[in-house]
DNA sequence: GAACTCATGCCATACGTTTGCACAACCCGT
DNA sequence: ACGGGTTGTGCAAACGTATGGCATGAGTTC
C-alpha cells in the first residue's frame, strides 16, 4: 500500500496533522520539528493523495482544457500543439496539471467540460474558441465557474455578450481588415472572401473585418464573392470553382485560414491561373506550409503560442487571487507579406 | 455547496449506501427504489466526487500522457494532435479522461509522470516515445505500473530491454531500410542519412535500418554520410552544408524526419543543386508540407493516429482487464514516392 | 405456526487529508 | 509566585464515497 500521512507521522514520533503543516509549510512549526519530519518524507518516500486533498480543501491544482474547434482544423494547422505549448509553459511553474476533455461534438464537449468542473473538481477551464451565443459559455457564468476564453463571447448577433468574462483574443476584425485593405492597395476591387462555418465567433469576426475593409476602401460588397464552407483544403477548392464560374470573378482572395488558402492556391493553379498575376491569394495562420507553397502565401500571422500562454497565465492568478486585471486582453497579430500577393 | 450522496439519500428516503448502489448499478436494489433514487439524482443534479470516489476505490478513471519528445519536434509535424486525437477517440468511449504532464525536459518530465501516478493515482500513463536506456521505463516497470509506449523499449545498446512492455510501435528499422532501398534502386550509391540525437529510440532505429538498407544492397557505411544534430530546418541546411564540403558528396539523402527533409531541400536548392536530377532527397512522416514543396517530398507515412488509438485501445483494455492479448504491436508504415527522389 | 430462505436496504467503517480548537510548555514582567 | 501572552503540537471532526456485514420483513416449506 501507499504510504500515508500517518505513516509519515508515526515514523518521525509527531502526530499526522504536524505532518500535514509542514508539507503545507505552516510556520508555527519549530525547524527541529521540520527537519526531522523532511527526512523521514524523503525516507519513506511520502507522495500526498491528490483525491484525499481535495475532498478537503475543494481544489485539486487542476486545469480543463477543452478544444472545442472542430477535428479537421485542430490538426491540419499548428494552433492546438502551439496553444498547448504555451498553456504548458505557464502551468508547468504554477504547479498545475492539465486535464484534456476527450469529448467530440458541441453537445459532448459542453457536458464533459461542466463534468470537469463538477465531478473532477478542475479549478478551472480554458476554453480554445467560442460560438456565437454559446451555451458552454453561459453555463458557466451562470454556474460563476472560473475560466478563461481564447477569442471572445459574442452572442447570436455577434455582439459582445459577457463582459466579465476573462477573455484573450486577437482582433480577428481589424487583421482581416488589414488584410483586406493590403489587397486593396495591390489595386484589386474584386477581392472575395472564403470563410468557414460562421457559428465560430473567429470565423464570423474575420468575415466582419473582410466587410469593414472593403467598405473603408469604398468598395461595395457584393454576397456572390462570399463563400462559405467548412475548413478544409476542399472547401477552398470548391470556392475558387464557384467564384470562377461567376460572370465576374475576383481577382483576389482572401481566405480565413490557410488550409482554406492551400485550396484555392491549388485550385487556381490547376485552373491555368497565374497566382498573383490573375489572382491574388492570402490567407490566415501562418502554418509552416505557407513560406513552402509555390508562390509563398501572403498570411496573417496569430501569437498562438502567447495566446495560450496569456489564457494560461490569466487563470492562475485568477484561482490565486493575484489577477485583478483586465477580463479582456488582446495580443497583436500580424501581417506577413509573400509572393503570393506581390501586385503591387 | 454541492450536492453529496447524502442529499440524495434524504431526498429519496433511502440510505446513502442504497443510492452508491443505485450509481454503480449493483443488482441487489429493486427495480422501484433504482426509479425512485434515479429521480431524485436527476432532480437535484448530483454529480459524483471524482476524488471522493478514487480515495476509497483507489482509481481515477483518469490516465496521464507523456509527450517527451523535443519541443521543437513536437509542433513542427502532426504527430503530437494526431496521436492525441487517436488516444482521445478511443478514451471516450472508454470514459477515461486524459491529463498531460505539463514538465518540460527529461528529469522533470520523469518526476512529472511518476507523480501523476503516486499522488494523482492516475489509472495508467502513455508515453509517445523512448530513450536509449530510458530511466522512467524502468522506473515505472519496477513500480509495476499500467503504462503503454508508442515507441520501443530498448537498452543503452539499443536491443530490446522490456519485452513486457506494452508497447505499439511502427518498424522504423523496416521503413529506413525500405526508403535506403527505394533510392539505391533510383542509381544512387552515396546516400547520406540526416539524423537526430541518438538517445531517442525511433532516432536509433532509423539509422539501423539505413545501415540495414545499404548493406542489402552490398553498399559500404560511410560514416561521413551521417549527420547528426537537432530535429530542426537549420539542422538540415547544415546537414546538407557540410556533406557537400566533402570530397565526394552524396547523390541522395534520406532524412529521418521531414523537417530535416525540409531543411536539406531548401539548401541544396539554395546551392543551386537540382532535385531530384542532383540530389535526391527522402523524409519521415508525411507531414502536410511534404506534398507542397516543389518538387514534392518523397516520405514515409507513419499511422500516428492508429499509433494512439492503438496504444488507448491497449491501455484501456489493460485496466479493465479484457486485454491479455500480445504485448507489442507493430503498424504498418508505407513509403510515399513523389517528385523529389523520381530519379529512376 | 415454526423454521427457514431470500431479497432488500441500512449501519458503520474506511479511505488520506486539512484545519479549528484546545492545551501544554515556556518566557516575561510584576 | 502569579497571571498573561507566545509558541508549538495534538485531538478530533469533517470532506464524499464505497462496501462488508447485519437487520428487517416477506415469502416458502414442512
Amino acid at each position: 500500500m501507499d504510504v500515508t500521512i500517518k505513516d509519515v507521522a508515526r515514523a518521525a514520533g509527531v502526530s499526522a496533522s504536524t505532518v500535514s503543516r509542514v508539507l503545507s509549510g505552516n510556520p508555527k512549526i519549530s525547524p527541529e520539528t521540520q527537519e526531522k519530519v523532511r527526512l523521514v518524507l524523503r525516507n519513506l518516500k511520502y507522495h500526498p493523495h491528490a483525491g484525499a486533498r481535495s475532498l478537503v480543501t475543494g481544489s485539486s491544482r487542476t486545469i480543463g482544457l477543452v478544444t472545442s474547434r472542430p477535428g479537421a482544423e485542430t490538426f491540419a494547422n499548428p494552433f492546438f500543439p502551439e496553444v498547448i505549448r504555451g498553456i504548458c509553459s505557464v502551468l508547468e511553474v504554477a504547479g498545475y496539471n492539465l486535464v484534456l476533455s476527450t469529448a467530440q461534438g458541441e453537445a459532448n464537449q459542453r457536458k464533459s467540460c461542466l463534468d470537469m468542473l463538477r465531478s473532477r473538481h478542475v479549478d478551472g477551464v480554458i476554453l480554445t474558441s467560442s460560438r456565437l451565443g454559446d451555451e458552454l459559455i453561459d453555463a458557466l457564468v451562470s454556474e460563476g465557474r472560473n475560466f478563461v476564453l481564447i477569442g471572445r463571447p459574442a452572442d447570436k448577433a455577434g455582439n459582445l455578450s459577457h463582459p466579465a468574462v476573462y477573455a484573450v483574443n486577437n482582433d480577428n476584425i481589424l487583421a482581416a481588415a488589414v488584410a483586406t485593405a493590403h489587397l486593396v492597395s495591390g489595386g484589386h476591387r474584386r477581392i472575395a472572401f472564403v470563410t468557414g462555418p460562421q457559428h465560430w465567433v473567429y470565423c464570423y469576426d474575420r468575415l466582419q473585418g473582410y466587410r469593414q475593409g472593403l467598405s473603408q476602401a469604398g468598395l461595395p460588397l457584393d454576397p456572390a464573392l462570399v463563400q462559405q464552407g467548412n475548413i478544409t483544403q476542399q472547401d477552398g477548392n470548391r470556392a475558387v470553382d464557384r467564384l470562377f464560374s461567376l460572370p465576374e470573378p475576383p481577382t483576389a482572395i482572401l481566405a480565413m485560414d490557410d488550409t482554406l488558402a492551400l485550396g484555392a492556391l491549388e485550385a487556381a493553379q490547376r485552373r491555368g491561373l497565374r497566382v498573383p498575376a490573375d489572382l491574388a491569394v492570402a490567407g490566415f495562420n501562418d502554418s509552416p506550409i505557407a513560406s513552402w507553397t509555390r508562390p509563398t502565401l501572403t498570411t496573417v500571422r496569430i501569437p498562438v503560442f502567447d495566446l495560450g500562454a496569456m489564457a494560461a497565465r490569466m487563470l492562475a492568478g485568477l484561482l490565486d487571487g493575484t489577477h485583478a486585471r483586465p477580463h479582456q486582453v488582446i495580443l497583436p497579430s500580424e501581417i506577413i507579406i509573400r509572393e503570393s500577393t506581390a501586385g503591387n
